[in-house]
Formats: C-alpha cells, sequence, structure tokens
RNA sequence: GGAAUUAUAGCUCAGCUGGGAGAGCAUCUGCUUGACGUGCAGAGGGUCGGGGGUUCGAGUCCCUCUAAUUCCACCA
C-alpha cells in the first residue's frame, strides 16, 4: 500500500490490527546488540489482579515513548517487562473466589491452594499481555519475569539469608497491624487511614475494695478483656490516693492495678487510660516498661476468645455493641461522646484493621536508611528525582523510618526460609539437616520482592552478563503515591546488596482522575479501564492525551473531549500524509536528496523551521517534558507545515515546473518523515502506518531525527512578510464582508528595499491566497484616498474599495492602532531612559528594545501621514 | 501537628533559568478554497487568589494571608 492509498479518515481499528504482533515477531523491541551503547529500565510490574486501568496507560506510556526515543537514538534499548506476583492482593481475590463457591483456603490445603493462584496467574498473565499489546508497548520479552519465578525466588532468599545473618532481619512479638479477614499482619504503609465517626465510651472500672471507681474513656471497648492496668499521670493530683489501688474489669472477676506512668495526657478524656499491651502499640511499650503480661483477647479472625467471658466466639464489633448496653445496664458506662477520628482500614480487603500483639519478622530499618540518606548527598550514588520535589518526601520518610514487618500470614507468595525445632531457630535457603525442623508458615510481603526487582530481573546474586551490562537501570517510571512501597525499598536493599543505586533517575507521574477531578476509587467505580477509552477513539489517542495533558508530577484529569481532540491532529496529520501521497503520485516522484540550488524562500523556511522544532523539542524530552514537547510540534505540524507551506505547495503543483514540483515533493518526504519519526513514540500505530507506506525499513528501528545544519537558512523568516499580508487581506475581508470570491485591488508599500525585494520574488503566492485583479508593490508613493489600509510591521496595505469603505471607521481604527503604537513606544522608552535598565539589563535585551523602538517608531510615522489624509 | 501541591480566558490546563499573557475545548462570524467540515479563515474573552517585599523590570523569586487537594505523624 502506497501513500496515496491512505483512506480520508484515520480508522485506529484498521491501523491498530495486526502491527504489534508483527513487531514483536521481527524482533524489534529485543535488545542485546552489543555493538551499542546499553540504555536500560524495568517495567513496573503490574499486579496479576485484574485489568490495566488508566495509571497503567500513563505509566506505561511514558516508559515507552522514553524507550522507543532512545531505541532510534541507537542505543541497545532495554526494556524488561514482568508481573507481580502481589501476594496479598492475588490471595485476597482468590479467596474472594472460592468464598463464592462456599470454600475456604482451609479447606483446600496449603498446596491445593496454590496450584488455584498458578492457574490465576496464567488467566491474568495472558490478560495483561494482551493489553501490553494493545498499547503497543516495546517490551523485550525474552527477558520477561515474574516476581516468583525460579531465579527471582532464589533472589529473595538469598536476602533473607544474608540480612538475618547480618542481624538486619529479626524475629520479635510486637503490636502489628492485623487483618482479621486475610488474618495476616500487615505492613504499617499498607494500613490506610480513613475519617469516621466514631465513639468514645466513658467506663466505670470499680474499684475492688468500696464504692465508685475510675472512669476511662476508650474507643474500643471491647479491647478491656486484654486489660493488665488502669494508668494515670504521676503528677495528676486527682488521682494520687488510686495509685496502687485495684479496680475489676468491668463485667468480669478480674482485678488490675492502677499505675503511673508520664505517657498518660492528663488534658485528655479522663486522665485514666486502660493499658491493653497486646491491642494497642502504646499500652505495649507500656507493659514492657511496667513489666507487665500481654493477654490477648481477640482470635485471628478477629472474634472474642475466652477472656470476654460471655461475649466468647462474637464478633468484635457484635461484642462492643452487646458489651456498651450490658454496661449501660450496669450503669457503668456513664457517657458516650460522638467523635470523628481516623481507623485503620487494611488497603487490599478494606476491613479495620486490628492492632494485635504477635510474632512477625522485621527488617531493621535504621541502619539501611541512612545508607541511602548518605548516598543521596552524592551526585555518582544518588537517584535524581524528577520532578525534585519528591526527593524531600523520600528523605524524610527515610528519616522518621520504622522497622518493616515483613511476614505475612498467606499462603500466596516466598515462604519464609525459616526453620523451627523447639526452640531453635533455623534459616537458610534450604532445610536444615536433621530431624523434626518445621518450616515458617507465613510468606513474605509482595514488597519484599519487587525491592529486588531492578537487579533480581538480571540473574543477581549471580554475577551475570546482563547485570553487569544493564545495572543500575538508567531510569526508573512510576506514580508518586508508591515512592515508600517501592522506590525506598528499591533505594536501600540495592545499595545494600549491590553497593549501587537500582536506577540513575525516577521520574515521578501523577495520577489520573475522573472527569470531575476525583480519585480513581472501587468503590464510587469512577475508574476507566483501558480497553473501554481505547474503544472510543483508539489507543494512539488515549496515549497522546494522557502523556500530554499536565505538566511532570501533576495529576491528569481525564477527559473524553480531550482524546477526541488527540483524535482531530491524528487525523489531520493522516490527511497531511494523504495530500502528500496524492502529489508523489501525480509528479511520478520517487525518493530524491532535496536539491538545494533550487529551494524556495518558502522550501527555506520550513526547512530552518524544522531545525529548530528538532532542538527544541529533543531539549524537552530530554528533561521529560511531554507536555511542552508535543506543544511545540503540534504548532509546527498544524500552524506551520499543513497551514502554510502545504498550502503554498498547492501553488507549485498547479503549476508546469517539474523540477520545481519534483523538489517540493523531496521537501515533503524529508517533513513528513521526519515529523513521524519525533510523533513516533507517542503514537506509534499511526506513524508505522503511515511510514510503512513511502519507506523500506520500520520507523521503530529508523534513526531519531537530528538537526539538519545544511538545511538551515538565516534570515528564512523573512518569507513571513507575505504570511502576514495575506492574513491582513484575510482580516480586511472578513471584517468589510468582502468575499473571496470578489476580486480586489491591492496595492502594498514595502517600508525597505529587502522586504521589496522577498515580495517581489514571491509575488505568485498572494495569488492563491489573494483574489486580485490587480497588484502593484510600491516603494513610496502609496496614496490612500478612498482605500481600506492598514499598517503591517514592514509593510503599508491599501485596497480601494470605495463603496464599502466606512471613512469615520477607519479613521478610528487608524486612531486606535496610533494609540497602541504609542503605547509600545512608551513602554520601550520607559526601558530605555531608565539608566539603571542601561547599566543592569543585558545588552542583548537593550539591544532588542533598541530595535522594537525603531520598528514601532517607523510604523508610527506611517500612521500619523495616513491620519494626516482624513 | 509537620510537609507537599494547586489557585492564570466560560471549562481543562501550559507558561523552562524574571524581560511585551498561551493552547485545546466552548462561544460568535464567514467559507462546497484541489488532504482533512474530524476541516478552513477570522473574532471576542484574563486587574495571572488577596496583601506586602526584592528588582530597572514579577504570572515567574521571597514573606504573609485565604481557599482546595494530597501525603506523613497522631491522645486512649
Amino acid at each position: 500500500m502506497k501513500l496515496k492509498d491512505l483512506p480520508t479518515r484515520y480508522d485506529f481499528n484498521q491501523v491498530e490490527s495486526g502491527k504489534y504482533q508483527e513487531w514483536v515477531k521481527n524482533g524489534f523491541f529485543t535488545s542485546g546488540d552489543m555493538s551499542k551503547k546499553p540504555y536500560a529500565m524495568v517495567i513496573p510490574p503490574p499486579n496479576i489482579t485484574g485489568k490495566l486501568h488508566l495509571g497503567h496507560v500513563l505509566n506505561n506510556t511514558i516508559q515507552d515513548i522514553i524507550i522507543r526515543r532512545k531505541r532510534m537514538q541507537g542505543y541497545d534499548a532495554l526494556w524488561l517487562p514482568g508481573m507481580d506476583h502481589a501476594s496479598i492482593a492475588t490471595q485476597a481475590k482468590v479467596e474472594e473466589n472460592l468464598r463464592k463457591q462456599g470454600i475456604s483456603r482451609y479447606d483446600l490445603g496449603r498446596e491445593e491452594f496454590l496450584k488455584v493462584c498458578w492457574k490465576w496467574k496464567e488467566d491474568h498473565e495472558n490478560m495483561i499481555h494482551q493489553q501490553w499489546a494493545r498499547l503497543g508497548l516495546s517490551l523485550d520479552y525474552t527477558r520477561e519475569r515474574f516476581t516468583l519465578d525460579e531465579g527471582l525466588s532464589d533472589a529473595v532468599l538469598e536476602v533473607f539469608v544474608r540480612m538475618y545473618q547480618d542481624g538486619l532481619i529479626y524475629r520479635g512479638e510486637r503490636i502489628i497491624n492485623w487483618d482479621v479477614q486475610s488474618r495476616t499482619a500487615l505492613s504499617n504503609i499498607e494500613v490506610e487511614y480513613k475519617e469516621i465517626e466514631g465513639a468514645l465510651y466513658y467506663i466505670k472500672y470499680p474499684f475492688v475494695d468500696g464504692n465508685d471507681g475510675l472512669v476511662i474513656a476508650t474507643t474500643r471497648p471491647e479491647t478491656m478483656f486484654g486489660d493488665v492496668a488502669l494508668m494515670v499521670h504521676p503528677k495528676d493530683s486527682r488521682y494520687q490516693q488510686y495509685i496502687g489501688k485495684k479496680v475489676y474489669i468491668p463485667t468480669t472477676e478480674r482485678a488490675i492495678e492502677v499505675i503511673a506512668d508520664e505517657y498518660v495526657d492528663m488534658e485528655f478524656g479522663t486522665g485514666v487510660v486502660k493499658v491493653t499491651p497486646a491491642h494497642d502499640p502504646n499500652d505495649f511499650e507500656v507493659g514492657l516498661r511496667h513489666k507487665l503480661p500481654r493477654p490477648l483477647c481477640m482470635n485471628e479472625d478477629g472474634t472474642m476468645n475466652e477472656l470476654a467471658g460471655r461475649y466468647q466466639g462474637q464478633e468484635r464489633f457484635e461484642c462492643r455493641k452487646n458489651l456498651v448496653r450490658d454496661l449501660q445496664e450496669k450503669g457503668l458506662l456513664i457517657k458516650i461522646e460522638k467523635i470523628v477520628h481516623a481507623v485503620g482500614h487494611s488497603e487490599r480487603t478494606g476491613v479495620v484493621v486490628e492492632p494485635r500483639l504477635s510474632l512477625q519478622w522485621f527488617v531493621k530499618m535504621e541502619p539501611l536508611a541512612k545508607k541511602v540518606i548518605e548516598a543521596q548527598k552524592n551526585p555518582e550514588t544518588k537517584i535524581s528525582f524528577i520532578p525534585a520535589r519528591f526527593e524531600k518526601i523520600f528523605i524524610n520518610w527515610l528519616e522518621n523510618i520504622q522497622d518493616w514487618c515483613i511476614s505475612r500470614q498467606l499462603w500466596w507468595g516466598h515462604r519464609i526460609p525459616a526453620w523451627y525445632r523447639g526452640d531453635e531457630v533455623y534459616v537458610g535457603k534450604t532445610a536444615p539437616e536433621g530431624e523434626g525442623w518445621i518450616q515458617d508458615e507465613d510468606a513474605l510481603d509482595t514488597w519484599f520482592s519487587s525491592a529486588l526487582w531492578p537487579f533480581s530481573t538480571f540473574g543477581w546474586p549471580n554475577e551475570t552478563v546482563d547485570l553487569a551490562r544493564y545495572f543500575p537501570t538508567d531510569c526508573l517510571v512510576t506514580g508518586y503515591d508508591i515512592i515508600f512501597f517501592w522506590v525506598a525499598r528499591m533505594a536501600f536493599q540495592s545499595l545494600y546488596f549491590t553497593g549501587k543505586r537500582p536506577f540513575k533517575e525516577v521520574i515521578l507521574h501523577g495520577i489520573i482522575r475522573d472527569e470531575l477531578g476525583r480519585k480513581v476509587s472501587k468503590s464510587l467505580g469512577n475508574g476507566k479501564d483501558m480497553d473501554e477509552a481505547a474503544d472510543e477513539f483508539g489507543i494512539d489517542a488515549v496515549r497522546y492525551f494522557i502523556t500530554t495533558a499536565s505538566s511532570p508530577g501533576q495529576d491528569v484529569r481525564y477527559s473524553d473531549e480531550k482524546v477526541q481532540a488527540a483524535w482531530n491532529y491524528i487525523n489531520k496529520i493522516w490527511n497531511i500524509s494523504r495530500y502528500i501521497g496524492l502529489n508523489f503520485e501525480q509528479v511520478g516522484y520517487t525518493r530524491k536528496d532535496i536539491n538545494k540550488e533550487i529551494l524556495n524562500d518558502v522550501d527555506k523556511w520550513i526547512l530552518t523551521r524544522l531545525n529548530q522544532v528538532i532542538k527544541q523539542y529533543d531539549e524537552y524530552l530530554d528533561k521529560y517534558e511531554f507536555n511542552e514537547a508535543s506543544k511545540v510540534l503540534y504548532k509546527f505540524v498544524w500552524d506551520d507545515f499543513a497551514s502554510w507551506y502545504v498550502e503554498l505547495t498547492k501553488i507549485v503543483f498547479s503549476g508546469t515546473d517539474e523540477q520545481q514540483k519534483e523538489n517540493t515533493c523531496a521537501v515533503l518526504d524529508y517533513c513528513l518523515r521526519t515529523i513521524l519519526k519525533l510523533l513516533h513514540p507517542f503514537i506509534p500505530f499511526v506513524t508505522d502506518e503511515i511510514y510503512r507506506r513511502f519507506n523500506e525499513e520500520s520507523i521503530i528501528i529508523s534513526s531519531w531525527p537530528t538537526i539538519n545544519e545544511e538545511f538551515t537558512y538565516p534570515n528564512s523568516e523573512k518569507i513571513e512578510v507575505i504570511f502576514d499580508i495575506i492574513s491582513s487581506v484575510r482580516n480586511i475581508r472578513q471584517e468589510n464582508n468582502v468575499p473571496n470570491s470578489r476580486k480586489i485591488t491591492l496595492e502594498i508599500l514595502a517600508r525597505d528595499e529587502e522586504v521589496y525585494q522577498t515580495i517581489n520574488e514571491n509575488i505568485f503566492y498572494l495569488n492563491r491566497f489573494i483574489n486580485y485583479d490587480k497588484l502593484e508593490i510600491l516603494k513610496d508613493d502609496l496614496q490612500t484616498e478612498n482605500k481600506l489600509v492598514k499598517v503591517l510591521e514592514q509593510v503599508t496595505i491599501a485596497i480601494p474599495l470605495a463603496t464599502l469603505v466606512d471613512i469615520e471607521e477607519e479613521k478610528k481604527k487608524l486612531l486606535t492602532k496610533k494609540e497602541e503604537l504609542e503605547n509600545e513606544i512608551l513602554r520601550c522608552d520607559r526601558m530605555l531612559n531608565n539608566p539603571n535598565f542601561l547599566a543592569k539589563a543585558p545588552e542583548a535585551k537593550i539591544n532588542e528594545e533598541r530595535m522594537k523602538r525603531a520598528n514601532y517608531q517607523e510604523q508610527l510615522d506611517e500612521v500619523l501621514r495616513l491620519l494626516r489624509n482624513f
């Protein structure tokens, strides 16, 4: 198929169909050309839990833009794909599925359950592969990895064992965030705090010896069954006499002591606090200080245990309700205060998180974090954050780091390589020798494996060729919302185990919001998935919109209108190409070099502009400012190339100069090829479709455009006087209701010799746009009576239109123009007469202002001269 | 409580190291101009959140206030 055969309308379905498979089959995305300089990037592995959404589209397209450009620039470009087993997220989904069939994971047992998970993985892996294909991502599938595959699992074990040996991983009893639905521990950052309306219950604990009692305030009354003491501030005069006394836990026969601890805030509540070491992190600390026991009053699934007496077996909130009612009956509930407070919810299952004492594995964070903070001070070892402001957030988190709970009571994931026999603990890659060892039942936090992703995927801990060649990777692209989850953890693991940063740059983008600016969430159901968006206008339009709609690091508000605008842009490019194809055919053009000898002023102008655009575009892309880059090119394509250059070629093609026609084809050929290449990283499908119709090699492996110095013509912008004249005549016609069909007489006064020549040399261009019967170019002596006159930057134009000219209106316009010019001159003078300006401003700026002033003065003189005629 | 971001045309957003306010969409007016009406040609529309300051010069830098959003840390 040739260029000329393009249909009049861009049909994305036709364009997208079949291309990706062909790209992959041709090995365009396969890296490993050792003769080239490497450029490497790893994809943030998506969770195998569902379909990709617009957030993935943004993240992945940014990477695809970067890697496609690098590939075209001649790098050995590697973009490594892979997926994340997403331990808790996947297990939650699989269990939910099973629950619908009335099966629990315990019914199946570990082995059978894992089989179901692997099946789930296969299905979702396929779905994601299909979506990557639709997105057009130039991933090197020969190196695809999975966080739970053999090699990566080995890396995980290696890391665990070594950190254990180095004293950076320990097992201990702590209060952790407990997800009662998944029955697993969570790390701090897997908990989402939501403001919820709750209640502060004031409950009286009766004294063992005598009347009355002490009143405490709590938001979680049901945890009272785990109480081991009440406490007051040692200096609180209200309660001095009660320290050391005993009270009953309401509804029970258990007595606890009143202790004193400075932790208590005398101002809050009643100044008396219940101490529940197994269900509250602060109370846990108090318990340690006072050597108190730590009884649990709740089971793993959130039901109450035997300590709760008659409430045993009740679900925690059910128990709360019943308990409060019973306390009220007994007169022990003093009051209930409505409060709004932040309650932790499990990020994955959404249930209220229960702080709970349990034995878990932790990573000791402080020494690891310190190394990263240190490395960030050195340009050679630091990760550059783009935009830079995110580094502050990153450092701040590291400076206030807490130990990382890494064990999860889950089956789907890397099983902890620890074995127990009585009090003995063994940690190693494989089971220890001897009888009676039992392996830890738990799996590791999913982020424990993804933290290794930038180097485990290259074969670490083995010293592979890939590792040496591609690591540290050049950049990583991810959302600012997972700086803590992922970026920070990659940073310290990489530094600890390889001594290097995981990537030189991290590019952080925003999140996608819906059309109303709301965060996309499952509960709102306002998230669009990728396919939905792509079905409307095609994936290229979505890619273009999503990567150019905001500045770096800012959120993107999804907008159908803007995707439509992107489609319009693509359709414009499509039709420019079609026009060019039709003319190639008509002229009988086959690829030729541009003949510099016969280039006209307009050719020189567009070629020079193109060079300027390449330069600016590249500079913006180097800074990952996709929005600014795209704007520069858009303006060039639509305003300069399509509206002026392409329009003007119609004059050449309607003429008779065959050599000129051929050369114009060569210029169009060169411009179009360059435009398509520049756009290719953003909109790969349509650019490939068009490019392949007039080129041998694929655009994917074509070379990235660079400035062609021989096509830079100083002064080429002088032709713009022609455009200026054309625009003005259009304007005059419009304002005076003179249809294009009516011929006019036009006089142009050139105010200097060069302009006079330029116009004369390019006079034929005026023909197409200005339907005139008579045209005169003058050097002076412009008579203006009964003419419509307009003063432009370099020329004055006059059109005799006696019947239509409203003299008063004309005078008014000239007076307005006069005023404008005078204001401009005033502005220039203010600067130029200011000694401080002359002394301090850069010389270039001063000269610029002088030139401007001179030009304004010239125009003003002209206007004044014209005004004298009225 | 700490921090970050945002505040610019009716809407959604750009505006790089300070040097005459921009785009897309919307609105209004014309147009069967040889690829595109998904188009072409034109027009209107902004005291750049308020107040100070630095500077010859501030949408841009500093301070402050106001409003919105987000993150972190939180007293039971």
